[in-house]
DNA sequence: TTGTCTGCCTAACGTTTGTTAGGTAGGATG
DNA sequence: CATCCTACCTAACAAACGTTAGGCAGACAA
């Protein structure tokens, strides 16, 4: 059975998803999306049945945008050099965090805060992301392209903060996305040391 | 004139703090703040004018740790080799963030979406930590210790996001802040490359 | 003893919040 | 034409919110 996206429900998670961003969870009412997308707040209702699920929605979406611009980069540069493959997923993890809508960028800014029943919904899309990258760090360690005595499980965490904090400095409009996956791959690649 | 400082207020202070590290700002209420402090919600009028000025302090605080932090790594370090001068201003961030109380945290979790006034407050002081940082980098590259064709402004925002973020999975009473600041420091300073 | 100041309390205010019940216009379906 | 379903609306609810005004007990000073 295929469900047939509704046309105003399209537009609900992305105008919640976008107020999400800008003001976080907590911040943005209900009254606010409704009026962002010219309607009241009771008709979103008819389309989600809380706010917490609305939010659901939202960060599943988001969790589904990276793990497709993982997989893409994968397939392309499977059999590349190191510092390639890594580039093409920082890359990819940008372009889910600033190209593929706000959805992405939602987990940043309200994850942390969520409700526990929030949290326990998504959690396991995460670990599903994350596992993606944990599996790409370990096999660049068994062909020889990462070094073999890192701690992966931090290098992976690291990583993942240097890319997603620059939402809160980095702007689409003014910075080039190519430029900053260049400039992180070449610290994280080559280190800064002279 | 020395203004005493009045012995609820400091604990205002720190549970405030506290809450807003973990459950954010805007879902933090003054009955929350004053229930943690054994007081009512009104009794926080007596020593802040608002919810905002509540937060504008606890930020300034907050950048305040991390200046002495800073402070101090420096003139401990001013003359030795790279890496180590980087590990002990990485391990003092780090320090600012989970050994002196959740003022600095409150930077990660609550500043993004705080309301316009208070941003601006709080910029200046921000502004003055970061150009500590800038002139460390600086500094570095200077004296041959770092590689001069960095983009440093890059390279300070990503090491801090790096740094902030690691408040959602580092727990201090699990994991070692030295050790963390080890693998902070071999991966920037290093790299992945095998 | 009288007065003052500090640090809290009580009680309420107006507003905003998430949420619900019931209604209704319009297109699709029989 | 009659019926049903979709996608909204109106109007209200109880609860929670930041904030304010006024009061009161205790410490301290004159």
């Amino acid at each position: 059975m295929v469900t047939t996206l509704a046309p105003g429900r399209q537009l609900i998670l992305d105008q919640a998803a976008t107020l999400f961003v800008e003001r976080g969870f907590k911040g943005t009412s209900l009254r606010d999306i409704a009026a962002a997308c010219e309607m009241k707040a009771g008709s979103l209702y008819y389309h989600f049945e809380s706010k917490d699920h609305l939010l659901i929605e939202v960060l599943t979406r988001g969790i589904d945008v990276m793990v497709e611009a993982f997989d893409a980069a994968a397939t392309t540069t499977a059999n590349s050099d190191g510092s390639t493959r890594l580039k093409a997923h920082i890359r990819a993890h940008l372009a889910a965090l600033y190209e593929n809508g706000p959805y992405t960028a939602v987990h940043v800014t309200s994850f942390r805060t969520a409700s526990s029943q929030v949290r326990a919904a998504v959690i396991p899309e995460r670990d599903r992301y994350e596992s993606k990258w944990t599996l790409l760090l370990t096999d660049m360690v068994d062909t020889g392209q990462i070094r073999g005595d890192m701690a992966l499980g931090l290098t992976r965490l690291t990583l993942f903060g240097a890319m997603n904090t620059s939402i809160e400095w980095f702007d689409l409009d003014r910075g080039n996305l190519d430029e900053l996956a260049d400039v992180l791959v070449d610290q994280y690649w080559n280190g800064l040391a002279a």
